[in-house]
DNA sequence: ATGGTTTTTACTGCGTC
DNA sequence: GACGCGGTAAAAACCAT
């Protein structure tokens, strides 16, 4: 079986990286930064933190392809990446004192080898830890830019998505799935939350699995993430429909109206915001349909329509100005 | 696994441009 | 007649137990 994973180092080192990658130190944690010349970044090894701000962004699209691609062709098979952390292409070094022809070695070898031993072992497993980082922080990187987090979103996520590794919390589970898990929980950590679907979009796993995965590492780590606040979605969504700041802010009325009558508990909070963004536009004459809100908050018209019904009730007794 | 709740899907009727 | 909107019933998804 042939080795697919030889170095095809593909011709991307073009990026002028203007930096010397030599022993600088991370501002935050004045750990190790190490140039990632495959993600144009240079990240801080300990905390995460991406350093280098100049890198491009070459948008989604580009990324995505070819992280899947150097994906598809660095698997050989699909679980087997995370046992493998190395994906068997480390050097191995027998246990046994034996040269080989099946010699036994002379002391002064033996004394050698264990030094190897010792060392190969050493830089083995810290490599695969980096390997790995270095993987999830790409594709955090890919899906945050595709559903437009900001840079300290990323941050975020990348600080997640170590410790769960340093927390051991990988074996068992994906990379994809716990750097997009990391992503969700950063996103809704910074209150610019996105739903699970935008997410899911983005994301190479499964729904279920990235939830799946979600709560683990929340529960693990000890993260406290809000249940997510309609309010944060709403500039989002009225952004996207061309709304003033005036329907914007109508929206958040609305929204806070209702979570003083406690209409909202039990209902997703999409679709509230989406409700809220739609009655807003309503109330200050702003053309929009709820095909268009549907469309934008990936919720159905139905709901936003028995929504904002309700939030036009919890409303009726407040003067409307 | 189950039952209760919420969301979605699909369809229908109504008014307006 | 197409479009936006409203309602309904049944299916699906979700969540706690």
């Amino acid at each position: 079986m042939s080795n697919r994973n030889t170095r095809t180092r593909t011709n991307e080192q073009e990026q002028t990286e203007e930096q010397t990658d030599a022993s600088l130190d991370c501002p935050e944690c004045s750990g190790t930064v190490v140039a990632d010349d495959e993600h144009g970044e240079t990240v801080c090894t300990d905390c995460g933190l991406v350093i280098e701000e100049d890198s491009v962004d070459r948008g989604p699209e580009w990324r995505a392809f070819d992280a899947k691609e150097k994906d598809e062709k660095s698997r050989v098979g699909a679980p087997t990446t995370n046992m493998m952390h190395d994906k068997g292409l480390s050097t191995n070094i027998d246990w046994r004192d034996k040269d080989a022809y099946g010699n036994a070695l002379s002391g002064k070898q033996r004394k050698k080898m264990q030094r190897l031993r010792k060392w190969n072992e050493r830089f083995r497993t810290r490599d695969s830890k980096e390997r790995n980082l270095k993987q999830a922080l790409g594709e955090i990187d890919r899906m945050a830019s595709a559903v437009g987090l900001p840079e300290n979103v990323r941050e975020t996520a990348s600080v997640i998505y170590r410790r769960a590794l340093d927390e051991n919390l990988l074996p068992g589970r994906s990379i994809e799935g716990v750097s997009t898990a990391s992503v969700y929980a950063a996103a809704r950590q910074a209150g610019v939350p996105r739903s699970l679907d935008e997410i899911t979009d983005v994301s190479r796993v499964e729904k279920s699995e990235i939830a799946r995965t979600y709560r683990y590492v929340v529960r693990e780590l000890g993260l406290e993430v809000a249940p997510a606040d309609p309010e944060s979605y709403v500039p989002r969504f009225a952004s996207s429909l061309g709304l003033s700041e005036e329907s914007e802010r109508r929206a958040r009325e609305l929204l806070q109206n209702a979570k003083e009558k406690g209409v909202h508990s039990g209902k997703s909070p999409v679709g509230l915001a989406a409700a809220a963004v739609y009655a807003a536009a309503l109330l200050t004459n702003e053309k929009t349909t709820q095909a268009a809100v549907s469309e934008v908050a990936d919720i159905s018209e139905v709901t936003i329509r028995n929504r904002y019904h309700e939030l036009l009730e919890a409303e009726q007794d407040i003067p409307i100005a």
